[in-house]
DNA sequence: CGTTTTTGTTGACTCGAGTAGATCGCGCTG
DNA sequence: CAGCGCGATCTACTCGAGTCAACAAAAACG
């Protein structure tokens, strides 16, 4: 009638290890860390070998108690499902993975209150820095991190905050190459779909648009402001048809509105490219799966993950804080007109 | 030529905030905590000031080293980027947050090394929990955590290990339904499109549909296998199109391999649902956006998330392991035929 | 062969918080 | 007024691992 055999779970430690190869605890830790002081071959057979029959795994907790470091990274975003962050947070992951680091996932759901209770439960975690997808540029929470230690990197910024580390696509320049890009294919009527951005800051990729019009010597364009996902460009491309006269091609500011302002275009029967031509911002995995596949702007994810994890725990902790900038890819598909 | 400033970084403590308020450790902790022990009400407000004049936060790192707990949870997913999965991360964070847990999210690209690794890499961090989604209906990992104390949940399996906690959409039922919905549009011959499934399993989305079909009296529907992705769905449309005698509507296991069929299907210059109709499985968002909007079987992605967490927190040790299923939705738009 | 240096090992303290067990002081009862 | 009970508080040990000062034994040097 005794034990419940399965739950029965001894929790080997490193005095356990210690007592079977007949040496001292500290042996142990310096034969698994490999420092700090050096160990006698034969003591570190001995060592391994009982840490393999009892199966000994090193406790985090205590270890991130002592060195104060959890070896997590934490990484908020307003929206997972929005299908580039999912793959910001993948490419993030991956490249902390290959660190040695976790990371610990936190959806703001576009609230800057989940934002904030994210950002200081990540504090209280002890993570070893944090990175920031918000659609806002605030400072004060950023600096709040920092002060408590904790290093953090501002992704995806439009707006070029130089007080903390930022790393992002570069949004001007990329775009206004893609509205080039459509005054190409004959257009001189060419309007913006544009997600809100929060607080007074213009976005570069407004700015771009903005600049490209100028360029070309065009009259001022029109806006359609929206949320960042498909809803929004859905709703955009209802006031878009709406118009008495249609600007001939559109610039929209992320895949997720582009694939909603398709799906308006589709309904009311208008053609792409044919009747209006398509460029939208991210270069996402649904992009170029949608109809039709989307030109787009790519944003170079892998890289920005990569620079953003070398940025927290490769830094030491008095180097200034740096933006990073990453030029970005046009993607030429069907929408804009090419490849018919 | 002394300090800079920013890098001064106190650290409170414990200890701190009781020689503020003058009184022992102990009672910040009976404070902190509401118990073990009772603390006098004047006491109390003392502590609280000390504890607010100071910005002191407990350090969750060592209450988790002394309780053998760390609050979180983890996550691993074969592919967050894709929506069903993003959606399903999402819904479990929130539903974790709730209840004071952090989330920890690994991908594992498909791969089950990369599955293994953050697995043994989350039970080293001494997670709390583990939900698992996993093209494998594998139970060596599983049983593994749970020898080391780790409470797993299956999420999304196709098939019933009872040994393990799980819990996944009622498949079989659910998309009987949906077939049979396109056997009501007049359709006879009906196509699936399925995900390769890993083992020797049957998923039960294909079991739905050859119950559905045999219900009918349908002679035998073809099958197209290809990967769980947008670019799946696209190569089996492709294949599909090179049909000399092609059925007129498809079942098909995921929104997102449905967008990429229907991508092929544009390309040839088909009719949706006119020359084929489309009926798919998850109920993402990225099914209402698409051209035209899918009829998809909605998988209750929040209740599950929730019913996961549940089974995780709220249940004893020795309780055993249940399998829970629950019942979708058939969200019927344009892609069946119906909503014209 | 005696002394210095090197090498290997250990005991003991630390990180910050939870809590059992001991202690203190006060009020009530007989 | 002694004795008891009880609530409030404190002391001290614990969780598991990192690492330094101290020490012993072996190697190198004169």
């Amino acid at each position: 009638m005794p034990d419940l055999s399965a739950s029965a779970r001894p929790v080997i430690t490193r005095k356990d290890v210690a007592r079977l190869a007949g040496v001292s605890t500290a042996v142990v830790s310096y034969v698994v860390n490999g420092g700090p002081k050096n160990v006698a071959p034969a003591t570190q057979e001995r060592v391994r070998q009982a840490i393999a029959t009892l199966g000994y795994r090193p406790n985090v907790t205590a270890r991130a108690l002592k060195m104060g470091s959890s070896r997590i990274l934490g990484m908020v975003v307003p929206k997972i499902s929005s299908p580039f962050f999912a793959s910001l947070a993948k490419a993030v992951e991956q490249a902390a993975e290959e660190e040695g680091y976790a990371m610990l996932l936190g959806d703001s759901r576009d609230s800057l209150t989940v934002e904030r209770r994210h950002l200081s439960n990540f504090a209280d975690r002890q993570v070893d820095g944090v990175f920031l997808c918000s659609v806002l540029n605030h400072r004060p929470e950023v600096s709040e991190l920092e002060g408590r230690g904790i290093r953090t990197v501002l992704l995806n910024f439009s707006e070029y905050p130089l007080e903390v580390d930022a790393i992002g696509p570069e949004f001007v320049d990329s775009s206004r190459r893609a509205v080039e890009h459509l005054a190409g294919h004959g257009h001189r009527d060419i309007a913006l779909v544009q997600g809100f951005v929060t607080g007074n800051t213009l976005d570069g990729r407004e700015f771009g648009w903005r600049e490209a019009l100028k360029g070309m010597g065009a009259s001022e364009g029109r806006i359609f402001r929206c949320s960042f996902d498909r809803a929004g460009g859905y709703d955009a491309g209802r006031r878009f048809l709406a118009l008495a006269e249609r600007p001939t091609a559109v610039f929209i500011t992320s895949d997720e509105q582009a694939v909603g302002f398709l799906r308006a275009l589709h309904e009311a029967g208008l053609r792409v490219p044919e009747d209006v031509a398509v460029m939208s911002f991210d270069g996402s995995e649904e992009s170029e799966f949608s109809w039709p596949p989307l030109s787009t702007v790519r944003q170079p994810i892998q890289q920005m993950a990569e620079a953003g994890v070398r940025a927290i725990i490769g830094t030491g902790r008095d180097e200034p804080p740096r933006t990073q900038v990453f030029d970005c890819e046009l993607v030429l598909r069907r929408s804009c007109g090419c490849d018919t």
